[in-house]
DNA sequence: TAAACTACTGTTTTT
DNA sequence: CAGTAGTTTA
């Protein structure tokens, strides 16, 4: 691929500028590093991480790269092999917040009262412990309680002083849930999603003989998308880095699009506070964008409050003007996207891949699919069922769970269960109760004889069978390596069986058993040293991990999916009043992360950019008339180019369209 | 244990 | 209105 002088991507380039030079070069004390968008940020953490092995400031064992997603993790990984050749970077730490708390709990679990090989409940296993301690509650009132349980955890507090901070009634009733939940999580030898950054700040916060070792184990700390922290992160952050501050944070206040669930860009403005020596450093010159997409979302982005300013510029070519397409309604506007991308890849040999439509809400995406199929567009839609959201998948991993960790009753009652041997609620609530009286968690107590004589015999033996297993599996898991115990649980169990006899033809059989392969290849390839426990515990974290690569397809997705990505031609859909910006922040008068959501949307672009909207929606039943989105207004006018404005051009790409339109009806006969 | 029925809700999503 | 989640019933 040949690329104009002005489109050379950054990665080519030998040189940094200078701003990112010196966000490089600076190691010796605390650093905020403001990255707009597109202005090569990742480099600089790449760059930096090599810069600081090579100059022999710190060992790559004592450097550790944090991101939010799996996803950039893995991103930043590759990029670091590709950068630092040979085994210089053998030992560099790269992996989510997450993960780092996940590894130092299991190297640390003895302080806080955890057995070896304790569990990671996902939010499913969350939802059913709170669920179960609220009996009969409406699922609205146990979602709501869950996420004010988590809301406490991230900002640090422990069940007691959460209790202890209760103002209003209703807040003493949800910190004696979180308490009684934290007491189950306990019992089961669990920790939850939350609790993997809450309890090692607080380990670190109060044992100072660990947190000298953590720090001497993590000398530098380089934390990227810096202003989607949360306050429990950000302790652990500063836990970390220490009074000296050996860090570098990376982030863009503009893209913050987050704080809807705990995320707290104050955090980057607090940095300043807590460490006065903090050197910042803004990276205002964008690689991506062409100039007029620019300069549309440097001056949307400018009715926002700033702490820093920030101008972005670049020296790309002003390119096409921004397209606004006025629609009838969401059909309407799907045929007309659906039309132009066949229409570019027609006639500009435009690769579907280039192409991008971002909306707000997922639902979005319906009549756009209907659109897509219609004109025989390959598409791929983003956010879908993920791999470990399989149920086959979380059923192999209940049983794995189970073996590692007995006191596990999430995971057994799960695997019990999975696949079906004659185990009901009836029974289940029994066992439960008789655990209970025991104080033994339930995979206990089902394998104690004097307690099964409580229950119908048919049932004893179908739960003694089961226990049988999972003892042969427990036996197993010490002599085998973990994708060989996989593989062995799949048999055993019986899971495989049932998926083939639950599945109605060879294909559907063969995809879903390729599910559980990929989780033995996922052991298999995992690094060694670890047993199936810490295993499984990393996979929890490993939810949305997205499995395979979308290929050359039009991607739709939605505007918080896009953050970090890019993508020659875009288009954003639903640009009216109450879709974006969305009704309820419209209400709650929070219009600044609607209007940074179209920023992140807008700086995708590469090349060009489409945004649509209708004047009516088919809601309820009725029709309703729409408003542009009050957004339309910020955007330089002269940038713009509303259809209808100019009749030549407009018959021009009529016409043009007229014959792609030819092509599109004979290749439809023809396919 | 699966099909049929009913009530509900229309944001964003990772770990 | 339409799609879903949860519950009842055969």
């Amino acid at each position: 691929m040949t690329y104009p002088p002005s489109v050379i991507p950054a990665s080519f380039m030998h040189g940094l500028n200078p701003p990112q030079r010196e966000a490089v070069l600076h190691a010796q004390g605390p650093m905020l590093v403001l990255a707009g968008a597109g202005s090569g940020k990742t480099r600089v953490i790449v760059e930096k991480i090599a810069h600081l092995i090579q100059s022999k400031h710190y060992p790559a064992k004592r450097i550790a790269a944090i991101t939010f997603t799996n996803k950039a993790a893995k991103e930043m990984r590759e990029r670091v092999a590709k950068r630092i050749k040979g085994d210089a970077a053998d030992g560099l730490t790269i992996c989510t917040f997450h993960a780092l708390g996940l590894k130092l709990l299991q190297i640390e679990h003895a302080k806080l009262g955890l057995k070896r090989g304790f569990s990671v409940f996902d939010s499913d296993d969350s939802h059913a412990q709170m669920k179960d301690l609220m009996p009969g509650a409406k699922p609205d009132a146990v979602q709501a309680m869950q996420s004010l349980v988590s809301r406490a955890k991230n900002a640090g507090l422990s069940p007691e002083e959460a209790v202890a901070a209760a103002q209003s009634p209703r807040e003493r009733e949800a910190a004696q849930l979180y308490a009684k939940y934290q007491q189950r999580l306990t019992t089961f030898n669990a920790v939850d999603f939350d609790d993997l950054i809450r309890l090692p700040v607080q380990l670190l916060e109060s044992d100072e003989d660990c947190r000298l070792g953590w720090r001497e184990r993590i000398g530098y700390l380089l934390v990227d998308e810096c202003q989607d922290t949360n306050d429990a992160q950000y302790r652990l952050l500063k836990a970390i880095a220490g009074e000296k501050g050996h860090f570098t944070c990376v982030g863009d206040d503009d893209q913050s699009i987050y704080a809807w669930r705990g995320a707290n860009p104050e955090n980057l403005s607090q940095l300043g506070k807590d460490y006065p020596t903090l050197r910042i450093v803004k990276l205002e010159q964008n690689y991506r964008c062409s100039n007029r997409v620019l300069r549309a979302a440097n001056t949307l982005i400018a009715n926002n409050p700033h702490e820093h300013l920030k101008k972005l510029w670049s020296q790309q070519a002003d390119g096409e003007r921004i397209r606004i397409l006025e629609c009838r309604d969401g059909e309407h506007e799907a045929e007309r996207i659906a039309s132009e991308i066949h229409f570019l890849n027609q006639s500009r040999k435009a690769e579907w891949g280039e192409f991008c439509i971002l909306f707000r809400g997922n639902h979005q995406s319906r009549p756009l699919e209907k659109a897509m199929q219609l004109l025989r567009v390959p598409y791929h839609l983003s956010g879908g069922t993920a791999f470990l959201d399989r149920g086959e998948v979380k059923d192999a991993l209940s049983w794995l769970r189970l073996i590692a960790n007995p006191e596990d009753d999430a995971a057994f009652l799960r695997a019990v269960q999975s696949p079906k041997r004659e185990v009901g609620t009836t029974t289940l609530a029994k066992l439960a109760e008789l655990a209970q009286q025991a104080g033994q968690p339930m995979s206990r107590a089902a394998e104690s004889v004097g307690l099964l004589k409580h229950l119908q015999p048919r049932a004893a033996n179908a739960l003694s069978g089961f226990v049988d297993i999972v003892r042969g599996l427990r036996n197993d898991a010490r002599t085998l390596t973990p994708a060989e115990l996989v593989r062995k649980l799949n048999e055993r169990s019986g899971l495989l069986a049932a998926l083939r006899a639950q599945c109605k033809n060879e294909q559907m059989f063969a995809l879903r058993r390729g599910n559980l392969d990929e989780l033995a290849d996922w052991f298999d390839g995992a690094r060694g040293g670890a047993g199936p426990g810490e295993l499984a515990a990393s996979l929890a974290l490993l939810s949305h991990a997205d499995k395979g690569e979308p290929g050359n397809q039009v991607r739709l997705m939605s505007l918080h999916a896009a953050k970090g990505l890019e993508f020659r031609y875009v288009f954003i859909i639903g640009m009216e009043d109450g879709t974006l910006p969305h009704e309820a922040s419209l209400e709650e008068g929070r219009l600044d992360e609607e209007r940074r959501l179209l920023y992140v949307g807008i700086t995708r672009a590469k090349e060009q950019l489409w945004l649509s909207y209708s004047r009516e929606a088919q809601r309820w039943g009725t029709k309703l008339r729409l408003t542009p989105s009050r957004f339309l207004d910020e955007l330089p006018a002269d940038e713009l180019q509303r259809d209808g404005a100019d009749p030549v051009a407009d018959a021009a790409r009529k016409q043009e369209r007229a014959s792609a339109g030819f092509a599109a009806i004979k290749a439809m006969l023809e396919g």
